[in-house]
RNA sequence: GGUUCCUUGGCCGAGUGGUUAGGCACCGGUCUGCAAAACCGUCUACAGCAGUUCGAAUCUGCUAGGAACCU
């Protein structure tokens, strides 16, 4: 049976390494579900596979796409859909890792089809947003979408904002397009989660972060300044870099206490995430052999 | 030894008699197209003891710790 096996996990915890022998393993491909990892010029922050790394499996969404890029979960749906499928061809399985949750949802259970919003309405929404505030544009939700009106969470202006560009876009409620059902996909998907205790998680990236600054990360981050407004930089390891060299941050030091802080919040956000989803198994990543033995139990 | 001042929850910090200031961290949570994003919740402290008072973090005294100055 044709697999997908779905390695996640908090940043920091370990996927990569392992990803790469367990593919090795299986003798398949790896597809990132990274949604940083996906662009150039970034690779000390979001710690990116190494060169070495990536001669020893082919992997698929590494640097490759611009900083200037847009991109999305939707989008990202059904490219790697296109992907997996093609190396499907070639062999029973394929790993699909990274710690992007949404990315990963996307992938395993689909998102409904919702238009990309022209620039126009989003301009103007934007517009709206900044002139007149959340509660115009919630009173405008409530109007143009009753039913999303009241299980948005209202005071976040990002998911508020969408939906009134979405029903903006489309000419009736944001919420008519949402299903509320699972995609099928024609692969099996087996989902295997890596975890440390909560103390160790967090003393691997304070250390990762370490690592980072010591490989050079200030001059990655200097170097991609001059992008910062794109949301590919709306990043943990250079927005606070940013905002040092913007004055907002006193100290190297403090920039640096921020990065571990922020990757900190980030895993315990995946963590909660994850937690969510009754599919995934458990382990360590230093039990690889259970994990080997669990894949190899997999039954035909 | 003397004089004056200080002591608030993990940290910062407001509050001079009468709801649990607030911020950050920690912890927990939300999540369908910018998701390493955006957002929400919880955490009831006032150095200790005694007293004044209907009522004290706020007033008084003593004790402890700290700071400055004097001898």
């Amino acid at each position: 049976m044709k697999t997908l096996i779905v390695l996640l996990g908090p940043t920091g915890v370990g996927k990569t390494d392992l990803s790469i022998r367990l593919a090795q393993r299986l003798g398949a491909s790896i597809v990132s579900a990274d949604s940083r990892q996906l662009y150039q010029g970034i690779e000390i922050g979001t710690a990116a596979p190494t060169a070495q790394q990536l001669a020893a499996v082919p992997h698929y969404f590494i640097g490759t796409h611009t900083l200037e890029q847009t991109y999305s979960a939707g989008q990202y749906e059904l490219d790697a859909l296109q992907v997996i499928d093609k190396l499907f061809a070639q062999s029973n399985y394929v790993v699909l890792t990274g710690g992007s949750m949404m990315y990963i949802d996307a992938v395993c259970n689909g998102m409904d089809d919702i238009p990309t919003v022209s620039d126009e309405v989003r301009a103007k929404v934007h517009h709206i947003y900044q002139t007149q505030g959340l509660a115009t544009l919630q009173e405008m939700l409530k109007e143009l979408d009753p039913n999303h009106y009241n299980k948005v969470d209202l005071c976040n202006y990002r998911r508020v904002m969408h939906a009134v560009e979405v029903c903006l876009e489309i000419g009736k409620p944001y919420s008519t397009l949402l299903s509320h059902t699972k995609k099928e996909r024609p692969f099996r998907i087996v989902k295997i989660g890596l975890n440390r205790p909560r103390p160790e998680l967090y003393e691997r990236i304070n250390q990762r972060v370490d690592i980072m600054i010591a490989d050079g990360l200030e001059e990655e981050a200097h170097r991609v300044y001059p992008y910062k407004h794109n949301n590919s930089l709306n990043t943990v390891g250079f927005k606070e870099w940013f905002d040092f060299w913007d004055g907002k941050t006193e100290s190297k030091e403090r920039v640096v206490e921020l990065i571990k802080q922020n990757s900190r919040h980030y895993a315990k956000r995946q963590l909660t995430w994850f937690n969510r989803d009754t599919t995934i198994t458990w382990f360590h990543p230093a039990d690889e052999a259970a994990i080997t033995a669990f894949i190899g139990n997999l039954p035909e």
